[in-house]
DNA sequence: TTAAATTAGATACGGCCGTATCTTATTGAC
DNA sequence: GTCAATAAGATACGGCCGTATCTAATTTAA
C-alpha cells in the first residue's frame, strides 16, 4: 500500500502549517518554536513557510488567529467608566489567559526589534492596521463624558494609550494580569488620570 | 621588524573588546553587532568573550557603562514635585541621548526574552541588583508629602513604577522623550495619579 | 627557577536563520 | 488534452549563535 502523496497547496497548506504551528507552540513554547521545525512538523520544507510569513512572530500570531480562540474586545458598556474600565481590563486578562505569558513576552521582544509595536494587542486579529486597544477606550470615554463622569472626551493619544501600556508593563514585570492589580490599575491610575471620581469616593 | 605579539589579558584585553564593542555599536548599531564580529575586531575570539559576559546585551551594556559618558541618575530635588518629576524626565532624556533610540529598542527585546527587565534602565551603571529608577522616585514622593503636597509618601510599587514605564512606552511608540512629552507626562499623568495639585491650577 | 594554575587562542560542532536556486507536481486557461 | 503559469519541494549557502575541546602562553606560588 504505497501512500499516495499528493501535493498540499494553497489554503490546505497553510492550514496544514497553522496547525503544526499551534501544536508546537503549546508542547514547546514560544521561544523553542523554530520556523524549520513546523515546517518539519508540517511535513514540509520553511522556504514554503516563508513565503506566506515574514518571520516567527507573524506565524504566530496567524497561528493564535486561527486556533486561539480569541474572539476580539469589545466595546465596554456598564453604566460607568468605572466598571467600563474594569471590564476592558477583564477581556485582557482572557487575552493574556489564551495566549500565555511566554508567548506573550516573545512576541513583544520580537516585533521591538523590527520597529513595531502600536497595535500587537489587538493584531490577533491580523490586518486592519490601526485597530489599536485605542479603539476600545475612546468609546468608553466617549460614553463617560456624555453621562458627565469626566469633562470631555478628548485625550492626548498618550492617555488613551495608558491601558495598552499598563497592561504590558503588568505581563512583562508579573507575569500575570490578576483581579487586584485590575482593581489597582483602574482606581488609582485610570479614573485620576482622566479626572473621573472613583465610584468609592 | 617582526611584531611582537605579546599575549594580553585580564583587564587590559577587557578594555580592548569594551573599546570594540563601543566602535561597532557606533559604527553599525545594536542589531548589526554581533559577538563575532566584536571579537574580529578585537583581535581574539569570540569564545574570550563568553567567558566575560553571556549575551551581547550585557556586553553592550558593559560597554556603554565604560564609555558612554552616563554618569547615573540623581535625586533632584527643586521644591516642588512637578519640577522634580520634570528634572527627572530631564536625565531620562539625557540618557536616552547617550544611549541611542536603537540600542534601547534591542536592549529592551533582548533582555525581555530572558524574562528580567525591571532594573535595565540605572542598569547601565550594572551591579547593584535592585537600582531601578524606583530608588530615585521615592524621594522625590518622600520630599512631596514632608511638604504636604501629597497626602502621604507610600504608594503602591506600581504607581513608584510608572515614570519608567512611561519613558519605556515613549521610546517604543515615539522614540523620542522631547519636552513637550515630558509636561505631558508629568502634567497629565504623574501628578494626577499621586494626587498633586498641578502648579497649574 | 620551576611547577602549577590560569586563561587566551584556535578550532570545530550542531542548530537555526533567511535567501537563492532549481526541479517537479498541480492547476487552470485555451 | 496541451501548455503555460503557479506553487511546492529539495537543496545548498553564508552568517551567527552558544558550547566544547584542545593548545600554548602567561602568571603565581613555592
Amino acid at each position: 500500500m504505497a501512500e499516495k502523496k499528493t501535493r498540499r497547496r494553497g489554503p490546505a497548506l497553510t492550514t496544514a502549517i497553522l496547525e503544526a504551528a499551534w501544536a508546537q507552540l503549546q508542547e514547546k513554547g514560544y521561544q523553542a518554536l523554530t520556523i524549520e521545525g513546523v515546517a518539519a512538523a508540517a511535513s514540509t520544507t520553511k522556504t514554503v513557510l516563508y513565503r506566506r510569513w515574514p518571520d516567527k512572530a507573524h506565524l504566530v500570531i496567524a497561528a493564535f488567529a486561527r486556533f486561539g480562540g480569541f474572539t476580539g474586545y469589545v466595546v465596554p458598556d456598564t453604566g460607568s467608566l468605572r466598571t467600563d474600565f474594569l471590564a476592558l481590563m477583564g477581556q485582557m486578562a482572557a487575552f493574556l489567559d489564551k495566549l500565555q505569558d511566554e508567548t506573550f513576552r516573545g512576541l513583544l521582544a520580537d516585533r521591538l526589534q523590527h520597529l513595531e509595536l502600536d497595535n500587537l494587542l489587538t493584531q490577533a486579529n491580523d490586518h486592519d492596521p490601526d485597530h489599536g486597544i485605542q479603539k476600545i477606550v475612546q468609546p468608553l470615554l466617549d460614553h463617560a463624558a456624555a453621562r458627565g463622569e469626566i469633562t470631555h472626551a478628548q485625550w492626548p493619544d498618550r492617555l488613551v494609550n495608558l491601558p495598552g501600556i499598563l497592561l504590558i508593563n503588568e505581563v512583562i514585570t508579573r507575569q500575570a494580569l490578576p483581579l487586584e492589580a485590575r482593581y489597582e490599575i483602574v482606581d488609582q491610575i485610570l479614573l485620576p488620570v482622566f479626572g473621573a471620581t472613583s465610584s468609592r469616593d
